[in-house]
DNA sequence: CATTTCCTCCATCCAAGGATTTACATCACA
DNA sequence: TGTGATGTAAATCCTTGGATGGAGGAAATG
């Protein structure tokens, strides 16, 4: 590892502002550890050059009119070619970044910041890491925990769902996996009237009218994860 | 701002091994910057001081064997005292690491870790930032973008729901919240037997053989989503 | 021991759901 | 202009689902 040189990483720039792109460019290609294989202004046309030279690194503006740079990268991460993207924006906005980092993002750096910074950060990214300014990736985790607090707040205060029996629980999972009467009784190896009885008995705690909505009851109320934390305690 | 004097943060201490709590504790005590106000052992009497102190900053062990510190977490967080928690581990585990953050952790550091950077942690996250070690965040991303690979997967390829027209969108989305026929009909002011024409395409469409099938079918494969992404476009 | 909870099962009845076929109006697009 | 896709609607027939009440056995709990 040592003694192997270092192959330059090849870069593919995508940024519909072509004076910003022609920036990056120059900066990009004075820096030796980087080969600038492609330079567009069209996301469309950046996904067929990463189609075609399949770069190590892409640098992706997300803020362009045409085509959404989001969607641009999502298309290239589909397409597995092995690139790694970081997402250039022009806002810190935290559902930005979050959105990226979501959809396979190994970076998101700001248009406003330093050039050093920029290479850094694609030296990082390059060498296999991820990066995120100290400053986002603030930002990135108070919007990764807010959007955890609703699934965290489950479980809270009255969930009908701690009411139910053993059986009934086993009947609800068969029926959250669409499972008709027969199918059940079936499964569990009791009569077809016996699972009416727990069904009924499902409704009654569950408040619901019928299957279809005990179902719902039951996805939007954690019992994957209910269970899940059974079986891992 | 810069002339404010800065107040001592609280801090409360909760570590199974008596050992490395008193460490800790002795480090922590000679720190100007915080006052321990309280340490121990034991999840349970831990929550019990979180609740009596109101502590700044909680510096809890998630490797304990009594009761599991990520539930300890869990459970401060839920009372809401405005305490900010940081995670001690001994492992750089990816699934902990992702684990903690989600219930509200707002940093995340190895035993192994040098005081000085546990110290370093600590003044980050009590003056309202959320401290990860580089080497931990990029476990962080890669877990957390591995979490919504599948998510992403999804409206990949063939996806049915794409087969479906406008008016079957609007019917299947009634569905999935749980209504009837008649409850359908009434809030598309059309007649419950074109409802049923209506659910009858979808299910041809999407193979399957009951509400209950096509509404898992459609939760299962972004249909909410696909309707944000809709709206959002 | 008595009581309760849970699981099992049945019968009955009615409502709702689902399959199939046919039909007509509209609109877009070739 | 007509051909296809869509949205609307109905009739029919059968299946499934859901409500209700009753009942017996097993196991736990007091």
């Amino acid at each position: 590892m040592m003694r192997e040189f270092k192959r330059k990483a090849r870069v593919l720039l995508i940024d519909d502002n072509s004076d910003h792109l022609r920036g990056i460019k120059e900066l990009v290609t004075l820096e030796s550890s980087f080969d600038v294989v492609g330079a567009t202004t069209s996301a469309n046309l950046g996904i067929n050059l990463a189609k075609k030279y399949r770069p190590d690194l892409i640098l992706m503006d997300i803020n362009m009119p045409e085509k959404d740079g989001l969607q641009a990268i999502q298309e290239i991460e589909k397409l597995d070619l092995g690139c790694r993207i970081i997402a250039l924006s022009g806002y810190d906005d935290s559902d930005l970044i979050f959105r990226a980092m979501k959809i396979g993002a190994k970076g998101y750096i700001l248009k406003t910041m330093a050039s050093a910074q920029l290479i850094y950060a694609m030296d990082e990214v390059a060498s296999g890491k991820v990066y995120l300014p100290s400053a986002l990736s603030s930002r990135f985790f108070e919007y990764f925990q807010d959007s955890y607090k609703e699934e965290n707040a489950i479980s809270e205060e009255e969930n009908l769902l701690t009411y139910l029996t053993g059986r009934e629980e086993e009947v609800l999972e068969l029926l959250t996996q669409g499972n008709n009467y027969k199918a059940i009784a079936g499964k569990l190896f009791i009569s077809e009237t016996t699972v009416k009885t727990h069904v009924n008995n499902i409704f009654q705690k569950l408040q619901v009218n019928d299957r279809t909505q005990a179902v719902l009851y039951a996805l939007n109320n954690g019992f994957a994860n209910r269970k899940r934390a059974k079986l891992t305690a």
